[in-house]
DNA sequence: TCAATTAGTTACTAGTTGGTAACTAGTGTA
DNA sequence: TACACTAGTTACCAACTAGTAACTAATTGA
């Protein structure tokens, strides 16, 4: 183990890993990256992220708040609206979380080409 | 919708999105983040990835394989050796999962300060 | 007064994931 | 002969994760 640096994810209970392992979830890295588009409310958000649910939706962004990376802004219309948009640290994640979103959409073809490939290979040897 | 984009990882059933969902996986992104380093054969995966079970691991690698991402060499050494490095689809991605990593024991800190500032704002109010 | 919209919450259940430990199988060495 | 190292595999079980559907609560407008 590298004695330089004091976070490492490869490091079990490390705190870093711990991290690491919540933001290297499917959910939540939706999440940002509709947040890294515009700032959403709570049913916007549940219509753009098809399939989550509200109970996920809810415990995500909570997560995400207590993290640190979204604000809760309660707006004072009526019906309440409540807003949810980037931190600045949440933006970096986000960013992120938008490079990957960006090259599965557009990769996902040579992707699907190897898997065939993989499977023909497979049948072949059975 | 956009209607421009063939593929469109927000809807549920299109398949960059569960291409999506899938490398959105602490396993496979530690994985990717070890290769990003070097070639490695399978008990060095294993040892350098606290925690991962021998069954996952294969599991994981089996799949990376599938999607192209990695290459599995057998190397005629004795005992018998497999090596795995990354293609360069796979190298893409694991560029991304390095940034998270990077981020993650860069910006820990900041996020558990946040949750202090979180966790007392809560009991305060309760 | 009743429906609709906001933002969630709750209880129950189903499905997926992953851990453990023991096992296979091939090769080389003491 | 027996152990060690390679790379996994297998069965069983526990734990986590998420889906469903119904519900709360506040406000507005017909």
């Amino acid at each position: 183990m590298n004695e330089c640096l004091k976070y490492n994810i490869f490091q079990q209970h490390c705190p870093a890993r711990l991290f690491f392992e919540k933001i290297a979830d499917k959910w939540v890295l939706l999440i940002l990256n509709v947040l890294e588009e515009e700032t959403q409310h709570f049913n916007l958000l549940k219509k753009n992220i098809q399939g989550i649910s509200p109970k996920v939706l809810s415990q995500k962004l909570k997560m995400l708040e207590r993290d640190g990376f979204i604000e809760r802004n309660i707006q004072n219309t009526s019906p309440i609206r409540v807003d949810y948009s980037l931190t600045s640290l949440g933006q970096n994640v986000a960013s992120m979380a938008f490079q990957l979103k960006e090259w599965a959409e557009t990769n996902i073809e040579q992707v699907l080409a190897a898997q065939i490939v993989y499977d023909e290979k497979v049948i072949g040897q059975s």
